[in-house]
DNA sequence: TGAACGCTGTGAAATAATTCACAACTTAAT
DNA sequence: ATTAAGTTGTGAATTATTTCACAGCGTTCA
């Protein structure tokens, strides 16, 4: 990686290697800047601007789909394998748990967390399933680096301190709260699920 | 609203008025760009910039949380009530739909879909279920303007088609898919789980 | 009374991100 | 052979966003 690249860039990076996946799995071999833009609704430029962070990686006749897909995950990392966990077993926890998405990727979800000792016991699920006040021991023991969390506002920020106690490196957060963290070697991303329904009222005409 | 708000500024205003509605609720009547800033993780330039796009909103000594709430509330339209659905009926849909956070919003789930037929029959819940081919129906009828869409991949160009047949303004998104729209009048926001992941892979140190 | 401090609002500057434009090359077709 | 169309990579230009710096006002305290 030449440098750090930007957020925006590295976001739609992303999803390119998404729309990579799914373009190979229909037997695509090669893809212009032009028809990803097209797919992505975003400029060329912007596509090839993008890709160009990891150095030239197309020919006069476009991109292998394949090698770019190789490129990326290489670049980005999305072929070391980590561990994640997810504190706070309500429905949106345990969506999230049983997510499908996760199947082919390198995410493995390591363990379950919630307060509620009843819930945990009710709960069946291959997942290993831990009270809460074992996340920073379960956490350290068990190398995670990821964790979600999706507790109540309330026990947000508390939890995302025992995750960084446990030495966890990244956090997404859907609790309506912003974490504190000092660290910024810590990565957090928040999903306000409120906030995406404001944010369209506020876009849409009246 | 003197102008469009650029979007980055719409969507630190929406999370200020959700701190807002906190510090209102814990009794606090005034606040600074400055405690606004060390919330929010942003610099106090960028808070008096943001809320700047209402016109002058603070007095010398700060400003009032409530008058500042309202402001927004107003400016953003967070007063006018509108009605949203949710496609798709799987562990995430259901999640949402049972999201405790519309309580005291203005946003009001007012129907849910879902392919399959059997599923709509089990599941208990006060909000009126649909089958999917019914959708354009139904959100004209009840002039639904937000519709949620957490169906399979396979299964979300075609949910955003009948979303918007049935004149739909805004969609919130959560397949792995870049949904096609030629209407620019109507908002999509995407929300990616594997994405988020995959992005805090990238982003944290090997 | 007046000095010191803290605050917002805002034009200007700086930074970041996107878009443009085109050189250089390949392929296909005539 | 030659023309035309299509492609990437990239420096430059443009646009968007954030940050800065400070005027101007109010409040507090000596």
């Amino acid at each position: 990686m030449k440098q750090s690249i930007p957020l925006p860039v590295l976001e739609r990076l992303s999803i390119l290697y998404t729309v990579l996946e799914r373009l190979e799995k229909e037997g695509r071999t090669a893809v212009s800047s032009a028809e990803l833009g097209r797919i992505m609704n975003v400029t060329p430029h912007t596509i090839r601007k993008d890709i160009n962070y990891f150095g030239q990686a197309g020919s006069e006749s476009g991109y292998s789909v394949s090698t770019l897909r190789n490129t990326l995950e290489k670049g980005l990392r999305f072929d070391v394998s980590r561990k994640a966990c997810i504190v706070g077993l309500g429905r949106m926890g345990l969506a999230l748990m049983n997510f499908s998405g996760f199947k082919d990727s390198n995410i493995r979800i390591e363990a379950g967390f919630d307060s509620n000792i009843n819930r945990l016991e009710t709960l069946k699920t291959d997942i290993e399933l831990y009270p809460a006040y074992e996340i920073p021991e379960v956490v350290k023991r068990k190398s995670i680096e990821l964790g979600v969390i999706t507790v109540p506002p309330e026990a947000a920020q508390q939890t995302a301190d025992k995750l960084i106690q446990g030495g966890i490196k990244g956090i997404i957060n859907f609790a309506p709260v912003i974490i504190q963290c000092d660290n910024p070697a810590i990565a957090i991303r928040n999903f306000y699920v409120l906030e995406e329904f404001r944010i369209l009222s506020a876009l849409i005409q009246i």
